[in-house]
DNA sequence: TCTGGGGTCCTAGGACCC
DNA sequence: TCTGGGGTCCTAGGACCC
């Protein structure tokens, strides 16, 4: 086996969310925990007890209430602001075991780990692990392979056969044993496979990572396009997705949500409408970008029997703009054009494109008086509500009851209180 | 009663230009 | 009968990821 290429580890904080309301309620430990996405709609992480029981990933949580019940499971409101600090510690102590890191969610990341010899690799992997484990309490696994794909295949080996203990290493074995875990690995868990393409290759015959290793370059490409070849390519030992450790700035910017009720009036949807907008705006300006075109959308509940409608609109902006103000005052237009009445809605959304890099230095020179004036305000909300909270400040076209606001009913009381308090520490 | 949110990339096809 | 050809830009839609 070639050893080319410096070895990829992936290391993946096991069921993430779970796990972080475990670190600051320890009873929890050996316990059934669930968490649930907004609105308290779906389940979104389990803890391998919860696992055990039959609950899986993406069941909605009222069908299996009847599981829930039975085997006392731990139920949980999802709480970002207290996985996101708790993601930016893993991070950061990643960062001490490699100076070429990948951020690539919040509960991955891929490092580099150049200059090991394989087995020296290995114990390298379980230090960090034990040291993420003890500083944090976070579980994490690790698989290091000669690319991203195949270290994803050697991380989930990792987590499911207890054996390994967290860490499985194929970088630098013999082709026959990495052929072994490919076909231990059913085609629908390699990386860049989903539900379609499983559909399709199955049909075909290919049915685990081995078949897929070996599959035929030209069908594979029209198939599944380049993104396919690549994924094939990579099965096989080559390189062909890089590790980007620079942090890319996002080129489309999403602020949608399922209402906690149905809402049917344009006055209520234009409150939410204006709010995911500045919540988008600011997003936008933590980047530094301005935008061309802003996209509101909103439908009815797809699973329900009720008169269906969903439609979008493209607002195209005169010049691009990083100013709340005048994009709410567009998206208010957008809904104009695609509110019905007579429908009982579900979701809004506002997704920003087109961005350009704002300067400043620019200001002035080709704007009004208005526009320089808006810059001001939007400057000055931005600052406050860096400063004393998201809410301290917002438009009263958002609404100020907002009583269409998401669902969140079982956030426990000791992470919303270790949120704040960490939301502080990153402030200082 | 109750079904998330936020991203990426690729491709086909239409509009438009010379 | 036969109605260019090539390039670019944009958008919608479909696949994927966590």
């Amino acid at each position: 086996m070639s050893q080319n290429n410096p070895p990829v580890a992936v290391v993946d904080c096991n069921n993430f969310y779970a796990s972080c309301e475990r670190v600051f309620n320890p009873k929890l430990q050996g316990q059934p925990v669930v968490v649930l996405s907004n609105n308290d709609g779906i389940i979104v992480a389990l803890s391998n007890e919860a696992k055990a029981v039959g609950i899986k990933m993406g069941d909605p949580l009222f069908k299996v209430k009847h599981l829930v019940e039975k085997y006392q499971v731990n139920v949980f409101s999802s709480n970002y602001v207290l996985y996101g600090d708790i993601s930016h510690r893993v991070m950061t102590t990643l960062e001490q075991f490699s100076p070429n890191v990948e951020i690539y969610s919040i509960d991955e990341a891929f490092i580099s780990l150049d200059g090991f010899k394989r087995k020296n690799l290995t114990e390298y992997c379980h230090e960090i692990r034990d040291i993420v484990k003890k500083w944090i309490g976070i579980p994490v696994s690790v698989g290091i392979a000669e690319t991203k794909t195949l270290s994803k295949i050697a991380n989930r080996v990792a987590k499911k056969v207890s054996k390994y203990n967290g860490v499985l290493n194929i970088y630098g074995v013999s082709q026959d044993i990495i052929d072994e875990h490919l076909r231990l690995t059913d085609v629908s868990d390699v990386w860049g496979v989903g539900r379609q393409y499983t559909k399709l290759l199955k049909k075909n015959n290919i049915n685990n990572a081995y078949d897929l290793s070996k599959a035929n370059d030209k069908w594979i490409k029209n198939n599944m396009t380049v993104m396919g070849l690549r994924t094939v390519y990579e099965l096989r030992g080559i390189p062909c997705v890089s590790l980007e450790s620079a942090v890319p700035d996002k080129k489309a910017i999403i602020c949608s949500r399922s209402f906690g009720r149905y809402v049917e009036t344009k006055e209520e949807i234009k409150e939410s409408v204006s709010l995911f907008t500045s919540r988008a705006a600011e997003k936008m300006r933590s980047q530094n970008s301005a935008c061309r075109m802003l996209t509101v959308f909103l439908r009815t509940n797809p699973f329900k029997k009720t008169p269906q409608y969903h439609n979008g609109v493209l607002v195209q902006l005169p010049i691009p703009t990083d100013s709340t103000t005048e994009m709410v005052s567009y998206a208010m237009k957008g809904v104009d054009q695609i509110f019905r009445t007579g429908y009982l809605y579900n979701k809004v959304g506002v997704m920003l494109t087109g961005f350009e890099p704002v300067d400043r230095s620019q200001l002035g020179l080709f704007d009004t008086e208005d526009r320089i004036k808006m810059a001001k305000v939007t400057e000055t909300m931005d600052r406050l509500n860096l400063e004393f909270g998201s809410r301290t400040l917002f438009y009263a076209s958002s609404g100020i009851r907002r009583s269409w606001g998401t669902k969140s009913d079982m956030k426990s009381p000791q992470t919303q209180q270790t949120g704040r308090i960490c939301l502080r520490l990153v402030r200082k």
